[in-house]
DNA sequence: CTTAAATAGTTAATAATATGAACGACACTA
DNA sequence: TAGTGTCGTTCATATTATTAACTATTTAAG
């Protein structure tokens, strides 16, 4: 089982980097650091969005959202108004060139996992579904044992 | 499948997510940052590592290995020493108590993927196994289609 | 043998990522 | 209305990382 257990270390890893690879791809492409990217595909559904809830999207602290949105403000991507029902409130909202960017990042980035999926047929797709299914579930009961 | 194409966004994110949660948990077990983590743990069968050696293993800039290995030099753990052979190079070697915290940490790194694959059947492992693969080739012939 | 090019490592300037403590402004509750 | 909690920001600090400039050597060309 070792020689499996090394096996999985390399192939996980090699996946870990091909994700990473594209995030760097990504962040070249749109001109955006990371977290800045991120954070404008957060403007989906929600017309207005909060640093509080930011923070617990992205998970990181408030502060940190504070200087990622003055980040996107910058380039002009979004906009600070207040909540009219509380002053302690800032609304974030995308203004028309942050939507433009929005819409042409999401092409993008729905485009890679059915290019993924496409590489394989569709009995292979299900098998490799199924698997990581498996596989996420034993990872995180594992992770559970850790803690 | 556009309904697999989000599924197996989710579940690859799952992944990563325990990936780096499990990096740092293991960096706050053993009270150093991953970088400087990551760095002792380059030293395996080499007794001399070189800046320029862990600065390609570790695909970092050169400048950084000396801020990585700085650390971990301030912390007992790697020494400093002139190659004899060659004045430029500085040869990087494992300390006593650097040894014992590499012994350490590997036996934790090693008994991870065990314990994972441990959660699955052997018909199981088998399978997730060669699906990781499929999804690795074809995530990379999908970045290399992206450059 | 000397000069020019290449190599190894460090330092400094800068940027991105991230946290926690302290603070000001406001809301809510007793 | 006085105290408590909430929202966002600023500041100090740490980690991760790069590029450019520099020092000290080594090596290769003439």
């Amino acid at each position: 089982m070792t020689l499996q257990a090394q096996r999985l270390e390399d192939l996980v890893g090699a996946i870990m980097d091909c994700c990473q690879d594209r995030m760097l791809f990504q962040c070249k492409s749109f001109g955006l650091p990371q977290a800045e990217l991120k954070c404008l595909m957060l403007f989906g559904q929600d017309r207005y969005l909060t640093t509080k809830g930011i923070s617990q999207s992205m998970e990181v602290a408030k502060s940190r959202v504070t200087i990622i949105v003055d980040g996107l403000v910058q380039k002009g991507l979004v906009e600070r108004t207040h909540d009219p029902k509380d002053a302690r409130v800032v609304l974030l909202s995308l203004t028309a060139e942050g939507r433009r960017k929005h819409k042409e990042i999401a092409s993008f980035v729905e485009k890679m996992p059915l290019r993924i999926l496409g590489q394989l047929d569709p009995q292979e797709r299900k098998d490799v579904l199924a698997a990581l299914d498996n596989l996420r579930n034993a990872m995180q009961t594992v992770k559970e044992q850790m803690i």
